[in-house]
DNA sequence: TTTAGCAGTCAATGAATGCGAGTGCTAAGA
DNA sequence: TCTTAGCACTCGCATTCATTGACTGCTAAA
C-alpha cells in the first residue's frame, strides 16, 4: 500500500522534526510546528498506522515517535525538499579549495577536512581506483648499492614510490636496463592487466642475467601494483563523540573502533561505488550498511571523476538522524570543486 | 619532612591497591591486604597525615584516599618495585618485532602498535631528531616537463622524497646540473647548518643562470628541511574509552581533541627528550603535563638511539592510575628490540 | 605510640510519589 | 466515512526521603 498525501507530508514532517531537535516527534508539537489543517488526533492516527506499516518507531508508550531506517529511506528516497547552499557557503567551500593543489594527496586531505568542517561529522575521501589508467614510466634509482627507489608513475599524474632492497651486487647499468626495458614493455597497459608474468616477460628484454633479474622483478611488480592501492583520508572522528547518539561510551568506542580499522570503510564505500557506477550521490541508512558499529550511521557518498573512466568518492558519515539535503548539496559543492582541480590537474599534466 | 619508613610503605600500598582496583583506598582494606602489623586505626592516622602533606587525596569525607600527583611522583620515584617482564611477554615483543625491516617508518608504526597493545594504554613513536645527521645525496627526477622528483638522502639511511613543479622550459641537462652542484656542494653537511643561503651559493657553481636557479632552489631547501620532520605513529587511542577515567564523554572528547592535533603530543615528547638528555625513562603525570585534556593522563617515555647522537623517542600515554613498573620494563624491552634493529639497519646501510 | 570504640559524614541505593508528556480509544459531529 | 474532542491510561523522569554501609576522625584507655 503506497503512501498518501499526508502520510507523506506528516512523515516528512517527523523526519524534519526529529532531525532538528533528537527528541521523539509527538502530535501535539508535529501540528504547533507545521501547519496541518487537523487535529492531533488525526495525526495520532495517521502516526498510527505509519508505525504499522513500518515508517516510523516508538521508544516506548507514551512517547513520540521516531524514524524507522525505512521511514528515513522514504524520506531521501521521495520526500525530502532538494537544499541549495548559500551563497556564504559555497564561498567558503570553495576558499578553501582554492590553493592549486600539485597532488592528489593533498587536495582529498583539505577536501575532506573542508567536508569534515562544514557538515560536522565524519568525512571520508578515496582516492581513485586506477586499474584503468595506464603505466606511464617505471623509473629505477640507486640510492646506494643493495638500496633502490621504484618510482612509478601513472598516466593519470599520479606518482608513488617505494624504498627497496635489492641484491647489492647489481650494478647501476643493469638496473637502468632492467627499468627500461620493463618500462617501454608495459608502458601504456592498463594497471589492471599488469600481472608478475608480463613483468618478467618485459624485463628479459633487458638481456640481463635471469638469475640477477629476479632478484628484483617482485620488488618492480609491488611497486606498480601499490600504485593502486585506495588509499583514505578521514576526518573529524572526534565530532561524533559529541552527538547524542554517542553519549553511551560503548557504543562510541565500537563506532571508533570500527572506523578506525583499515579497509572496513574504504572497501565498503569502494564497493558501493562499484555497484552503483550511474549513481550520482549514494545514501546508506542504518542496517542497510550490513557493518557492525555503524548501523546507527548513514552514510552519503558521491564520486568525483578523473577523465571519464577513472573515479574515486567522497562522502560523509553521520548519524542517522543528519540533515541529508543539506549534506547532500555540501558534498556535491566539494565534488563539483574536486572535479574542477582535477581537469585543472589533467591540463597541467597534459591530459591523462 | 621527609616520610618515614611506615609512611612509605602506606603510600606505596595505597598506589598499588588503587591502580589495580580504581577505587579509593580504605584504611580496612589495606591492612587486609597488606599485612602491616598495626590497626587500621593507625594506619588512618597515617593516611590523614599523608593527605595533609600532600601525597594523598580524598574524593570527599568518609571516602577512602587516591594518590595526588605529588603521591604518584613519590612513588615512581622511590616506592615501585622494579618490574621484570615475564619470559613470555618478552618473547611475544620479540617476536612481533622480528620481521627484518627495510624501513625505519615500518619498524616504528609496528614497535608503536605492539607497545599499545601490550600496555592497553595509547602508543607513540618518534621518528629520529636528524639535525644531527648529515645531507649524503640529492636527486632530482624528472617526472615530465615542469614536474620534478626531488630525492633526499640522509646519512643515517633515511630516503625521503618530494614531489615538486617546477617552471617547464627548465631542461632535464639544467636540472641535473644544479642537483649535482647543490649535492656536492652540501653533502656531508649537517641538516641543521643547511639554510636557504647555502644551498643558493652550492647552486651557484652550476653556472646555471640565475633566473631558471631561483625557481628551484626554493623546493630543493624544502624537500631537504622536510627531511627532518618529526613524525608521530600513535596507536590505541580507542583503549582510552574503556577506562573508568574517560567514561565520561566530554573528557573523551577533549582527551582525543588534544591527542589528534597535530603537533602537541610530538613536540611535548620532543621537547622532554631534549631536556633530559641523560635520562633512561621520562615520566610525567597529570597536571606535571601542562597540556589541556591531558591532566589525568601520564607519560611514559623513553629514547632510542642510532648512532651515538641520532635519537628518537617511544612512548606511552595512560591513565595516571597505571603499572608504571610494568609499563617503564615494557618500553625498555621495545626500546632494546629498537636498538638492535637500529643496528641492523645501520650495519645494511654501511654506518651512518 | 597504639588501638578499640564510637560518633559523624556522605555517597549510593531504592522505594514512594507526583508530574507531565504522550498515546489510544471512544463516541459524537461533520 | 472521516474528523475530532475528550478522557483514561501508560510510562519515563525527577524529586523526595529514609536506609544502608563504607569510611573517617576523635577520644580515651592500654
Amino acid at each position: 500500500m503506497p503512501l498518501d498525501q499526508r502520510k507523506k507530508q506528516i512523515l516528512q514532517a517527523i523526519v524534519d522534526d526529529y532531525v532538528s531537535t533528537a527528541e521523539p516527534v509527538a502530535s501535539n508539537s508535529l501540528i504547533q510546528r507545521h501547519d496541518f489543517r487537523v487535529s492531533s488526533a488525526t495525526v495520532r492516527n495517521e502516526m498510527a498506522d505509519l508505525e504499522q506499516m513500518g515508517y516510523l518507531e516508538q521508544p516506548h508508550t507514551s512517547s513520540g515517535r521516531v524514524p524507522s531506517d525505512k521511514g528515513y529511506r522514504e524520506y531521501v528516497d521521495s520526500l525530502m525538499r532538494v537544499d541549495q547552499l548559500s551563497d556564504e557557503e559555497g564561498e567558503q567551500i570553495k576558499s578553501r579549495l582554492s590553493d592549486s593543489f600539485d597532488e592528489l594527496a593533498g587536495l582529498l586531505k583539505k577536501a575532506s577536512s573542508t567536508l569534515s568542517e562544514q557538515t560536522g561529522f565524519v568525512s571520508l575521501a578515496l582516492t581513485p581506483r586506477l586499474r584503468k589508467s595506464y603505466l606511464k614510466q617505471l623509473k629505477m634509482m640507486m640510492i646506494e648499492p643493495g638500496k633502490v627507489l621504484v618510482v612509478v608513475v601513472l598516466s593519470a599524474g599520479i606518482v608513488k614510490d617505494r624504498l627497496v632492497r635489492i641484491p647489492d651486487y647489481l650494478t647501476p647499468e643493469q638496473l637502468s636496463l632492467i627499468s627500461n626495458s620493463i618500462e617501454s614493455g608495459l608502458s601504456g597497459k592498463p594497471l589492471e592487466e599488469i600481472t608478475l608474468v608480463t613483468v618478467a616477460s618485459a624485463a628479459k628484454e633487458s638481456q640481463v642475467p635471469e638469475s640477477l633479474l629476479n632478484q628484483i622483478l617482485y620488488e618492480a611488480y609491488t611497486a606498480i601494483k601499490q600504485a593502486d592501492n585506495l588509499e583514505l583520508y578521514m576526518d573529524g572522528t572526534n565530532r561524533m563523540l559529541s552527538l547524542p547518539e554517542f553519549s553511551n561510551i560503548s557504543k562510541a568506542r565500537s563506532l571508533f573502533d570500527t572506523l578506525a580499522t583499515d579497509g572496513i570503510v574504504s572497501g565498503y564505500v569502494n564497493e558501493l561505488s562499484m555497484d552503483n557506477e550511474r549513481a550520482t550521490y549514494m545514501i546508506r541508512i542504518g542496517q542497510e550498511i550490513s557493518i557492525e558499529g555503524l548501523s546507527d550511521c548513514s552514510f552519503v557518498t558521491t564520486t568525483y571523476n578523473v577523465g571519464d573512466r577513472i573515479a574515486g568518492n567522497i562522502g560523509v558519515i553521520g548519524p542517522k538522524r543528519m540533515e541529508y539535503s543539506k549534506v547532500i548539496s555540501q558534498i556535491s559543492f566539494v565534488r563539483e570543486v574536486i572535479n574542477n582541480q582535477m581537469n585543472r590537474l589533467k591540463e597541467l599534466n597534459g591530459g591523462f
